[in-house]
RNA sequence: GGAGCCGUAGCUCAGUUUGGUUAGAGCACUCGACUGUCACUCGAGAGGUCGCGGGUUCGAGCCCCGUCGGCUCCGCCA
């Protein structure tokens, strides 16, 4: 990082958490929040508090008019406060080695208070070990919450997130390019927000999910470069690690291929790891969406633990276990992990584990355990001699399987995976693991419907290799499409896009979207590839996720400034909120009373 | 849309299991004492719509129903 610029001011010489021991016998000018105050009666000690850290003010009798030690006696916490004096060392016995400001203190000459403050509603300064204040609490005071030094460095570390990001890949020839907010509305994918049109009776623009269009038009027009740190909205229901609006840092390209996106993202990740003070691995292991489902069930495995996923369907083939020779009957298979020294596992473990599976659409989980060289469990009776052998359990080990189909014991293994690595905290916690999970499908079936539906966006290109296939197998054509997993969690994902016109109209038949439809919704990408398109291609990271794992916090909502709730609500300024009459009728909209 | 957890003083919590006198503690706040503290200490005080509404009961913070708010998960998130 490069040297912290002076932030002083015609007001004030230093900040709080600037001054050292070297500065002793400096005349300085502060100003801060009165953080926590020491009155010893005629001798007063103020903690004050900027963005920068932590400084012992000094209020003595010898050095200063008792009546600023008066003055300095009545301040309450979160005061805006300007002071003068004079930094001097510290005694050895008294410096303070939790504070970097710890060797010396300000022995003040004059006290002004410019900010008083009422009795803050939640407290900055903790009592220490005790829990923070009720998150309603935090998000509805949120400029006293967002004053812990907590919260101001994960703001901070994003900022410098962001910075680099534009820095890194300005560098590259990469052109920041601003899209339009309001926009148009998109039947595909999340719902909208959508913003009503004053001019436009029963019109609406509609808040982009993502730039999509807007970047690959970019790209026809040649900028051949783009970047953004985009704001994105979607109208869908909220997770720890899910807000309504949300920023992507968006990237597009042409002339590239795959290799070029993957080449320079895992620089860009480098790039922000690394501003957090973490090294990454040079490139990143890559793996099929094929092969992460079939050994991991999840298209974005946590590769800091095995726990591979096997398939022991021979083991089962010809016995009496009726689940078992059911789900082989039908084409399915029975799948599981090996779990070694899992058969110390209690009752009580393996019922929650089932349990999981169950959650995740198991109809059960089968457990062998082998003690003793003997299988033991349920199922070990209708199981042959070998059996131990030939599932390759050593002594102690523990197997839990799932019979069914693909789609059922996939995402099962992928919960009792997960529950076993953090149960016997198999999860190497110091390790990053980063993967590339390539060639996913292009498309998936809508199993209510029946119909195809893009798995990425109807965009992306098909893989060359598979295009003859497009008519006659669809689901097994793979997209040249990508997503960058750390530790279990997507961090980003995009494509190669179609820039041919002829095949972008196919895609979208085939997607059941007819031609009237297609130029209705996407007609101005269909006229800007006909318009002579560059091969191009791209990918977007979720910004804020990437913000929390660096900054080390448990929630999305810690490293955005102003989040909303798991309603959508935001509690400091009271949005959403209900307005006049007369504004909804020049939007021409008349509200249904609820119930009615 | 569904499931679970939570809601008591400004803040963090006890009290709810088994309904019963005046609902407690720490911190913060107010007043007083204190010249080297750094979670200062000591003394005194003030502070309550037990989220809200209804019900059961002689009596409800506690039991029942509903509702609002926050959080976590499922669905949803091309």
């Amino acid at each position: 990082m490069p040297a912290s610029p002076s932030l002083a001011t015609t007001i004030r010489t230093h900040t709080c958490g600037a001054l050292r021991a070297a500065d002793a016998g400096a005349e300085v000018r502060l100003g801060g929040w009165v953080h926590r105050k020491r009155d010893l009666g005629e001798l007063v000690f103020v903690d004050l508090r900027d963005r920068t850290g932590l400084i012992q003010i000094s209020f003595d009798p010898r050095f200063t008019s008792s009546e600023t030690v008066s003055l300095a006696a009545t301040l309450g916490p979160e005061s805006v406060v300007l002071v003068e004096g004079e930094v001097v060392a510290r005694p050895t016995e008294m410096r303070n080695h939790e504070l970097p400001t710890g060797d010396v203190e300000v022995r003040a000459k004059s006290l002004k208070i410019v900010g008083p403050s009422v009795a803050p509603a939640i407290p900055v300064a903790r009592v220490r070990g005790e829990p923070l204040p009720a998150e309603e609490l935090r998000l509805r005071h949120r400029y006293l919450d967002l004053r812990r030094p907590e919260l101001q460095e994960n703001i901070i570390l994003r900022h410098r997130l962001m910075q680099t990001s534009r820095k890194f890949l300005s560098d590259r020839g990469f052109l920041e390019v601003e899209t339009p907010i309001l926009t148009k509305p998109t039947p595909e994918g999340a719902r909208d927000y959508l913003v009503p049109s004053r001019v436009h009776a029963s019109e609406f623009y509609a808040l982009p999910q993502s730039p999509q269009l807007y970047k690959q038009l970019l790209m026809v027009a040649g900028f051949d470069r783009y970047f953004q740190i985009a704001r994105c909205f979607r109208d869908e229901d909220l997770r720890v690690d899910r807000q309504p609006e949300f920023t992507q840092i968006d990237i597009e390209a042409s002339f590239i291929d795959q290799d070029d996106i993957v080449a320079l993202t895992e620089g860009l990740i480098a790039a922000l790891w690394g501003e957090a003070g973490l090294e990454v691995p040079a490139s990143f292991r890559r793996m099929s969406y094929a092969d992460a489902m079939e050994r991991y069930g999840s298209d974005r495995p946590d590769l800091r633990y095995e726990l591979e996923i096997f398939d022991a369907s021979d083991v089962f083939r010809d016995t009496e276990f009726t689940i078992a020779r059911a789900a082989i009957a039908q084409g399915g298979r029975v799948r599981g992990i090996r779990v070694p020294g899992g058969s110390g596992l209690s009752r009580k473990q393996l019922d929650e584990l089932e349990a999981s599976a169950k959650s995740a659409g198991a109809g059960g989980l089968v457990r062998l355990k082998r003690t003793n060289g003997q299988l033991e469990g349920p199922a070990a009776k209708f199981l042959h001699d070998g059996a131990a052998t030939q599932l390759a359990l050593g002594e102690g080990d523990l197997a839990l399987l799932v019979a069914g189909p693909n789609h059922v014991s996939s995402p099962a293994l992928d919960r009792v995976r997960q529950d076993v690595g953090r149960r016997l905290a198999l999860v190497k916690e110091d390790v990053r693991s980063f993967l590339w999970v390539t060639d996913f499908p292009l498309f998936e079936r809508d199993p209510g419907t029946g119909r195809l539906a893009a798995v990425h966006h109807p965009f992306t290109a098909p893989h060359p290799a598979d295009v003859a296939k497009l008519d006659s197998a669809p689901e097994t054509v793979r997209a040249r499409a990508y997503d960058v997993v750390l530790n279990g969690t997507e961090l980003g994902g995009g494509s190669i896009r179609i820039s041919d016109p002829a095949l972008q109209s196919r895609i979208f038949s085939l997607l059941g979207i007819d031609e009237a439809t297609a130029s209705a919704r996407f007609g101005f990408l269909l006229e800007g590839l006909r318009a002579g398109a560059p091969p191009h291609g791209g990918i977007a990271f979720g910004f804020d996720r990437i913000a929390m794992q660096l900054a080390g916090a448990a929630s999305l909502r810690d490293v955005i400034a102003f989040p909303k709730t798991t309603a959508a609500r935001a509690l400091f300024e009271g949005a959403p909120s209900a307005v006049p009459r007369e504004d909804l009728k020049e939007l021409h909209i008349r509200i249904e009373e609820p119930g009615t």
